[in-house]
DNA sequence: TTATCGTATGAAACCGATTTCAATTTTATA
DNA sequence: TATAAAATTGAAATCGGTTTCATACGATAA
């Protein structure tokens, strides 16, 4: 097989099989949907036809026709981050279970592919959006932007992971709170007291809830918060190596360290590691996002899980609910549990005092 | 804002744009696709009432009408995997750049999900197909599944990854055999002669012809293989655990580990740490994909690179030309590329000789 | 045997674009 | 200014399904 020609093959109609059946395309059309009635002979003999063929209704033509293509499009920062793809894939399992299917758009963090992408999803018509992560938050400061996804919900429901008063679309949101109110109570209850929070931007919402909570549930235990413990930055490796650097450096040394992800989590094993210090004898780390990374990298990390699959299945199932027009709750939340791994442990007893 | 309502509001089309335009459908959408000319004063009063309304032709009729959708349905393993991530991502950017959208579907390694997904494309009518890893294999053994394969060739391009006989496909594969050429050159380069294989199965295709250079290499440079060094299994970490756990109770330790991807990596280096022993003092270890994953582990792992960009490219250069109809090599290939990090160093002094 | 009711079926309209073909308007040329 | 040539334009057909509506058919009851 040298060079190979493919795809010129004439590809069939409901048309055709009617032909071959001897019945009206209406009738073909009636056991492909099971919309009404056929008689047993004729059903039988046209699936034995449409099965001969391999013959698969054409979609663009049952969608242009039904107006409805049951799709759900999905806009994901960077399906390359494990959290993404575990979502993603989460997603399309229980769209497949709703008898819906999924269109995958990458934003990849740029405004522009990200309003693009949304066009495209439009133009294929799919029956709801969901939007997971991406630069949602830009629609605080961004009016254009926001009057665009207003414009987009008048014929499309969309749905954003993450809190968004500035458009008319509904919510499946983490309980940031909660998962910091989690970690807040492992740690303490482990006796750490001098708790560092790594990576992370401030002007991203699920960043800032987190912080919030931090600050709450030092204050409930009277632990006067040390503003050197709190370093921002992103969420890849490098930020977590560097804001841990930074962290190690200082006199007064904190005993565990929150990690924004599992990704800035790695960096900050890598930077202790360094200093030659031991996770978690000398220090406690833990993180958010249980993705594989927290299984993969020594010691394996102790991470917030959101339970995914639980996860997908509710926007999924917000966003099939809006494209039925079923008139829902449109803030919905997920609760986050802690996966204990090795990665946590007793403040070190020099610290305790 | 309580309860939202969204996805009510009337869509309009090109006769809704025409009549406030007062012309035909016709000259809007020749304003639309600039295949023909229109009078520059109309062209401009229909643009901008298309601006108003933020009209977005609907792709469906336009897919019917044209019979072709610009759009390649891609189906992966899995895309939690970094390996099809980094690939589905570079697909998609290059496909953006020759006009085409991709649509993605997952296998997650099912046969029966394989196909649906399958049908689910050839229903949306995709240009061409692309299909990254997944039970390809299964075509060798499969010869219903080989069947269906060349029944859709008929109609709609299939390009796959990795070689496949069994089907008029066209294929763009990774020279396996070069790539193992160079971790082995590499290896040897720095003294091994030690060097132990682990992870993966030989019924995949890939694997297989790995495994025939690492033999064919240690021959040219009269090295006796020792069939204790090759454990086979999957692709996953814990693969490399045990595998590694296995090689390193061996009385004739070798001095390399070349682990089947880094996922296998991973685990090889959690095996070797839990047996005290040092990468890449005691031990080196090297591993194929160069995902994230790599550099993201302690020590960050030497790792062969297939330059995803490229990769990606070349998948979508080959399906739209197919779908396009221009007659083209069937076969491809891309050359991998070492990228040195930290866990390869010379044999250590004790075991050379 | 005939009237009646329910079921099965086909013709035709529709979904929203593109494109061909013929008609009309402009523009250029004589 | 008349006429030929070129540029615009709209009507209608088409892509491949679904669905409504009217009709034909078959079965049951009187």
């Amino acid at each position: 097989m040298e060079n190979v020609r493919t795809g010129t093959g004439k590809t069939i109609t409901i048309y055709d099989i009617a032909k071959e059946a001897g019945v009206s395309a209406s009738t073909v059309s009636r056991v492909l949907t099971g919309n009404a009635a056929v008689r047993q002979d004729k059903k039988e003999r046209i699936q034995s036809i449409i099965q001969k063929y391999n013959f698969r209704p054409n979609a663009l033509a049952k969608g242009l026709s039904d107006t409805s293509t049951k799709t759900i499009g999905i806009i994901a920062a960077d399906v390359r981050n494990p959290y993404y793809s575990a979502l993603f894939v989460a997603c399309e399992v229980a769209a497949e279970e709703a008898g819906y299917s999924v269109s995958l758009a990458n934003s990849l963090g740029e405004k522009e592919r990200e309003q693009a992408q949304l066009d495209l999803l439009l133009q294929q018509r799919v029956d709801a959006i969901i939007q997971m992560g991406g630069r949602v938050d830009d629609l605080i400061t961004d009016d254009a932007y926001a009057e665009k996804v207003r414009s987009v919900c008048r014929t499309t429901p969309v749905v954003v992971t993450g809190k968004l008063d500035k458009a008319p679309v509904h919510s499946v949101v983490i309980d940031e709170a909660m998962g910091m109110n989690l970690v807040m109570e492992h740690l303490i209850g482990l006796g750490h007291k001098k708790i560092a929070l790594v990576g992370g931007e401030m002007r991203v919402n699920s960043t800032y809830l987190k912080y919030q909570k931090y600050r709450e549930i030092l204050a409930k235990y009277g632990i006067q918060e040390n503003g050197e413990y709190v370093v921002n930055g992103t969420y890849d490796p490098e930020t977590g190596y560097e804001a841990t650097n930074k962290i190690l450096e200082l006199k007064d040394r904190p005993t565990a360290i929150i990690a924004i992800n599992d990704f800035a989590a790695s960096g900050a094993l890598r930077s202790i590691r360094e200093h030659r210090l031991h996770v978690p004898e000398d220090i406690s780390v833990i993180s958010f996002d249980n993705t594989y990374i927290a299984d993969l990298v020594m010691p394996k990390l102790t991470s917030v899980d959101y339970n995914y699959e639980d996860y997908g299945k509710l926007l999924i199932e917000t966003a099939t609910s809006a494209a039925e027009g079923k008139d829902t709750a449109n803030v919905r939340m997920v609760q986050p549990e802690i996966v204990e791994r090795d990665s946590t442990g007793p403040a070190p007893r020099s610290s305790r005092k």
